[in-house]
Parts: structure tokens; sequence; C-alpha cells
DNA sequence: GCGAAAGTGAATACCGCATTCACTCAACCT
DNA sequence: AGGTTGAGTGAATGCGGTATTCACTTTCGC
């Protein structure tokens, strides 16, 4: 895979290397600045958190990534860009996990024409116990 | 607080009131924890925003008002305890509304069947433009 | 009444994120 | 080359929402 993407503008240093390290996390991690921050500084000490932020802003504006946000998590999360899917979270021991599922284009076309909004968005977050927990 | 059976419970003067605004507000409006406040302080000068905070999270264990997290909001919204539905938010002027939907039971078992987690609770938001902003 | 427990309000802390500012550095242009 | 410009940078600061602490008051069980 190719280290950069194909546009002819390059990734100042910095923002390429917290793409790497989002990268090289892989699917279904989901880092949140911080540790986007601990990670990248281990790289490059001395970066700043500054850099960090401004970075995961550049990245998903660029659509490389996928910005996360959870109904009640304390921060955003970022994992490589991928196909729209659900997410979990376990209420006990806090894990988040992709769940490969979207609603239905025709549930969002019919709520669409019930309520005369535009939908453009659906965001689906599960809450419970992972499978870990529940045997615990 | 000693051992008080819980549907005899008298609330303390503050939640009440607290309650009596978000009902008062009515079903499908969303006040803010700043919103109570301003609404209790004005009924009860000198209310502390402290206790509004406290007061929602009791009314919210009590299964007597709906905490409403949603992604990326900065802060939480409370409406009366009602029936599971999903949340619509207009990406342009920020209004919140509800809509009459909830991932069927037969989604949301296969999904636990498939994931091995017990899911408990499924939160779908919206995102788009509300009829008001299409219009416009 | 009395003591314990619950409730209260102000202040403070905390956390994630945004913004500001001075500085560096590389690209560009005569 | 020199000079200008603009992006990028890191530290500091600000801010809004929420949690926590603390001293005080109220309420409740007896």
């Amino acid at each position: 895979m190719g280290a950069r993407q194909g546009s002819s503008e390059r990734l100042p240093d910095n923002y390429q290397l917290i793409y790497d390290v989002i990268r090289e996390a892989g699917a279904g991690v989901h880092l949140t600045t911080n540790d986007l921050y601990l990670r990248a500084s281990s790289r490059r000490p001395g970066i700043g958190i500054s850099t960090v932020y401004r970075g995961v802003q550049r990245l998903r504006d660029l659509g490389l990534i996928d910005e996360i946000l959870l109904p009640g998590a304390d921060s955003a999360v970022y994992e490589p860009t991928a196909s729209p899917h659900a997410h979990f979270r376990c209420t006990k021991c806090g894990s988040l996990s992709d769940v490969a599922y979207e609603l239905p284009q025709r549930t969002i076309t019919e709520l669409s024409k019930r309520t005369g909004a535009h939908i453009s968005e659906a965001t689906v977050t599960l809450h419970g116990l992972c499978q870990g927990c529940c045997a615990a």
C-alpha cells in the first residue's frame, strides 16, 4: 500500500506521520488524539499535541481517515477510512469495536420522506456487554 | 440516603423542580443542563448548577427522564422519558428533533448473535438538512 | 430534640478541543 | 543572491461541559 495518497500535494511530514500511525494500527483499531500523540511522540519526540489535532483535522478533511464521534464518549477516535459501519461499545470494559451494519438505504429514504428532511448520514451505536465481559 | 421504598420515595424539592421544568417543556423538547439551570433559576433563584447536574443524574437513574447523548454534541440534552426513538440533527441550523424510529429487535438480535455481545441499547442518530434548511 | 445522612452551592479541578502567538523554514520571485 | 510570503510548528492560553470537593444546611429516623 502506497505510503502517500496519489494526490499531487504532499502531506507535511508530521501529518504523514500521524497518518502512518493510524494506518499501521490497522482497521478496527480506534485511537484517540492522545493515543496518537503518544505514538507519534515516540517516533518524533517534541511533536506538539496541537500538531496532532491539526493533523487529524486535515486527514479527515482529505477523507484519509474517519473521525468517529460516539454518544457520550469523552473524546473522538480515529481509524483508517472504511465503509460505513456501526460501532459497539461495552458498557463494562469500555472496549469499542466495529460492527458490520449499516442502516438500510430504504429505511433512510423512508425516514427522509416522513420527516421532510434531507438525511445524508446515519450513525448507529450499540451498547451492552461484550463477549468477554459476558463470560466474566 | 435512608432505605426508602423506590416508588413512594419523594424527590428532593430541587430535583422535583428540575423534573417539572422538563415535563412542562414537553415531549420532543430537548433541554441542555444550562437551559435547565436558567429555567430553574427563574423559579428558584440561587439554585446551583451543581444541583442541576445532580438532579438530572438522579432523574435519569430513576428512569424519569431520558439523557440524550449525541455524537459530536457539545452537551447532553434531556427530555421526558419516552419510548425509544431516533434523533435527527440538522447540520446547518443545529436543530434537534425526535424521529419515530427504532432499530428492529430482529436486527439487534442478529447483531448480538453475530458479535457474541449482549446488546442492550441501540442509538440511532441521523444528520442532514432539516425541512426548513432544505427550503432555504 | 439529637445525631446521622442527604442535599446544597461555591469553588475548583479536569478533560478535550480551539485559538493565539512567535518562530522556523522552505518556496517563490524578480 | 536577497527578500517576501505563507504554511507549519509547539507552547501557552482559553473555553465549555462535567465531576469533585468542602463546608454548611436541611431533613429524617429515632
